[in-house]
RNA sequence: GGCCCUAUCGUCUAACGGUUAGGACAACGGGUUUUCAAUCCGUUAAUCCGGGUUCGAUUCCCGGUAGGGCUACCA
């Protein structure tokens, strides 16, 4: 527990899916102690009863497995300090209050939560703002469980300390006040849970989102109060919302990063893009694999300002990361969403350089694009047009480019020989498109298709005839 | 209201105090593709404003403006 080893933890709150903000911090915290050979802990943070989901425990694993997150303790890794589920850990918190009562850190807060609320509308209506400890009781009653403890601020200073991300930081005394260790429920507040955690489980290094940057002097108070030394701070900007500037929240649109898994994105181009916004090694490589993710990393690159969301990049970038993928990969990946009868190899690179993700495979399908690889098209003749040309023109046009086709032995009868076949004819012709057009429509019934020739070879010699004799 | 923080192309970002302010995404244009897509080439595009310090400021300091966060018996 106290050996040098780096050790980061996550420790988010069961309290619904986990977004892509949230993942980054998750993942910062996660390449610094794989870069470094140290321990990552996920920790869940059940402090609040009322706010919890069920099944988030769950979820909340299976998104980090899919990422490859893997924490080296927490649930189902059992380590020196379990159980790593706060609500779990209740008789260490007490034990750390109990600590703080002693040496006069800690008194039990006799107010209701509605005498409490006066005061705060007083300093509301008073324009100042509102400070506990200006009501601090003079004899406390003793703390037996049922009222919460807060913690006693015993010097009124100025704080100042130092974050890895921003540098040196400062607040006045108006950000220390006496705060709840312990809820009237029994379950201590995030505010005291985490560095009691943090100071048994040894993390050295607390990765976490800049919501907190403003209670860190009350964080602070308390290491001192317990006369523990903080561990280091590394304070992450927010991820903003592509439209708005607010903070990608749940509420403004930020998915579960499962949804991403459905949609077919590569979790080593997500975890790319989520490192890269708001953190840059310098140097003008973008796509990075997850080794070189761990060993270009470094907390002190990270960047101050809120980054927004683009699904632009991210479909670049997964893309990026598809071209990395061996071919049998992609061949599987990409087989699994064509249906039984439409299971040809040939398809597969056809469809690879149109996609960014693997879902856009099953869009290619709803939206019939693929069909007439397995269907014969109906043909709508009013299109079978070509700029001014008579359709006696393309008709004929058609049935030159048949004969040639029929030279072309049945083996020998694939992309390379067709377009080489068909080329001779379209080049004597006033353009190219009066044969290329009309052979493309007449094999896919589509304005829009692969070119003609890749679909000669996987029709084949014997349909690709017969569909163009059908035409004329 | 109070406290804290941030500020480079539309977006993500790079630049020991000295660069024609670089790259990527997007957009746009072109080559190649019958078309779309893909790919290649190219173009447009930024240091928030005002003061200082300095021979020299994107970089350091101050002020303004804009944006963000916190101000719970939530995390």
């Amino acid at each position: 527990m106290s050996d040098n080893k780096i050790t980061t933890r996550f420790a988010p709150s069961p309290t619904g899916f986990i977004h892509v903000g949230n993942i980054r911090t998750a993942l910062y915290a996660w390449l610094w102690a794989r870069k470094n050979n140290g321990a990552f802990i996920l920790r869940i943070e059940d402090t609040d009863k009322e706010r919890e989901v069920a099944g988030s425990i769950e979820h909340i694993m299976k998104s980090l497995r899919w990422l490859g997150l893997d924490w080296d303790f927490g649930p189902e890794k059992d380590g020196p300090n379990a159980p790593y589920i706060q609500s779990q850990r209740l008789d260490i918190y007490k034990k750390y209050a109990e600590i703080l009562v002693k040496k006069g850190f800690a008194y039990a807060d006799p107010y209701t939560e509605e005498e409490i609320e006066k005061f705060r509308q007083k300093a509301d209506s008073e324009k100042k703002p509102f400070l506990y400890r200006e009501h601090r009781p003079e004899n406390p009653p003793t703390w037996d469980g049922t009222k919460p403890l807060r913690f006693k601020v015993s010097e009124l200073k100025k704080t100042v300390w130092n974050d890895i991300v921003w540098g040196g930081l400062s607040a006045g005394p108006e950000a220390l006040d006496d705060f709840i260790l312990i809820k009237g429920d029994g379950y201590p507040t995030y505010n005291f849970a985490h560095i009691v955690d943090d100071i048994e489980m040894g993390v050295t290094h607390v990765v976490r989102g800049q919501e907190f940057i403003s209670s860190t002097p009350k964080f602070l108070s308390v290491y001192e109060a317990l006369g523990v030394k903080p561990p280091f701070f590394v304070t992450t900007p927010p991820i903003m919302g592509a439209t708005g500037t607010k903070k990608l929240s749940k509420r403004d649109g930020a998915k579960d990063i499962l949804d991403y898994e459905k949609e077919g994105y590569l979790p080593e181009a997500m975890l790319n893009y989520l490192a890269f916004l708001g953190f840059n090694p310098g140097g003008e490589k973008e796509v990075y694999t997850r080794e070189e993710l761990i060993k270009a990393f470094d907390l002190g690159k990270i960047q101050r300002s809120g980054a927004k969301w683009s699904d632009d990049k991210l479909d670049w970038m997964n893309k990026e990361h598809m071209k990395l993928l061996p071919k049998e990969e992609v061949e599987k990946n990409i087989l699994e969403y064509l249906p039984d009868s439409m299971k040809n190899k040939k398809l597969v690179p056809i469809i690879f350089e149109r996609i960014s993700k693997w879902c856009d495979v099953k869009e290619m399908i709803e939206r019939g694009e693929l069909d007439f690889f397995y269907k014969v098209p109906d043909i709508d003749k009013t299109k079978l047009v070509y700029k001014n040309i008579s359709q006696e023109k393309i008709i004929s046009n058609i049935k030159l480019a048949i004969e040639t086709l029929e030279k072309v032995a049945e083996e020998k009868f694939d992309k390379e020989n067709i377009k080489t076949a068909l080329m001779a004819v379209a080049e004597k012709l006033e353009s190219r498109g009066e044969v290329l057009h009309p052979v493309r429509f007449a094999l896919s019934g589509l304005d829009r298709s692969p070119d003609p020739f890749i679909i000669a070879e996987i029709l084949g010699k014997n349909e690709t005839l017969s569909r163009l004799q059908k035409v004329v």
